[in-house]
DNA sequence: ATGGTAGGACGCCTA
């Protein structure tokens, strides 16, 4: 059977409820994984949802700031969302699902941004990531015979040199310094997390999925990097048919600042 | 080297 995954930082789900609409829509993937929603539970518009055939919904949301929705045709099952670094902040969900014979655990992660300086000394917010990313060493993909594992999200790090426009002009900026690349490389590796999309885009290929507001003219500059991201369990990694980036969503109307990544397996 | 934009909630934090 096909399954596609998607993830989509939107930046406020209620400004932007109608282009998550239009989204569906259009690519009709049988899970949406939203980050940043900005809102909690009770005002989360699940009836919009339930109304365009996704009524599995699950949030783990908070007032003004993060949160993380996870939203699916198929019936899914809230396993946990997880605490990081005691800050009461949420950012992660995870959920079961049934597909192809084997039980899916996915998860849906919102990694700190860091603040602007890369010095975890004098800048809290870039400790808090560093500790974040650690932390998610206690998520490592299971696997089994009948059981596999996705992770998706807003990660907030590119790690490779061609995720990002430029590599040496990044080196010192927050999200590509090195100090972040190579934890978060080792943290996927320890937890037994296949990259997809550079399975399926191998470098030297660019692969951007946030452009800053702050451009003039994003399209023209093109500076962007690759802040979001799919893994996976090695024993569905095979089955992974295509990954899509929706580079034209940073150009519609009030658009997120990341766009969409969509997954299409064949389980 | 700097400042540029966006969202939530309405002064200022987060990204």
């Amino acid at each position: 059977m096909s399954l596609t995954i998607a993830t989509w930082n939107i930046n406020s789900v209620r400004l932007r409820i109608q282009l998550v609409l239009d989204f569906l829509r259009d690519y009709t993937p049988d899970i949406l994984c939203l980050q940043e929603i900005k809102c909690p539970e009770e005002h989360f518009p699940y009836q919009a949802f339930h109304d365009a055939g996704y009524p599995h919904v699950t949030i783990n949301g908070q007032k003004g700031y993060h949160g993380v929705a996870t939203i699916s045709k198929l019936p899914i099952e809230l396993v946990e969302r997880r605490e990081f670094c005691a800050k009461g902040d949420t950012r992660h969900l995870s959920v079961n699902f049934e597909a192809g014979g084997l039980t899916v655990l996915l998860h849906n992660f919102y990694v700190p941004a860091g603040g602007d300086e890369p010095d975890p000394e004098i800048n809290d917010k870039f400790r808090h990531k560093l500790d974040f990313v650690e932390e998610m060493r206690g998520v490592p993909a299971a696997t089994g015979e009948k059981t596999a594992s996705i992770l998706v999200g807003d990660l907030n790090i590119a790690p490779l040199e061609n995720d990002v426009w430029s590599h040496k002009q990044l080196l010192k900026v927050v999200s590509h310094t090195p100090v972040e690349t190579e934890a978060f490389e080792a943290m996927r590796k320890a937890g037994g997390w296949v990259d997809l999309m550079r399975q399926a885009i191998p470098e030297p290929e660019k692969i951007y999925t946030w452009w800053s507001y702050r451009a003039a003219d994003w399209a023209a500059s093109d500076r962007g990097r690759r802040l979001d991201h799919v893994w996976s369990s090695p024993n569905i990694a095979g089955k992974l048919t295509a990954i899509e980036v929706l580079r034209d969503a940073r150009g519609w109307d009030r658009p997120s600042d990341h766009v969409p990544v969509i997954a299409r397996f064949d389980l």
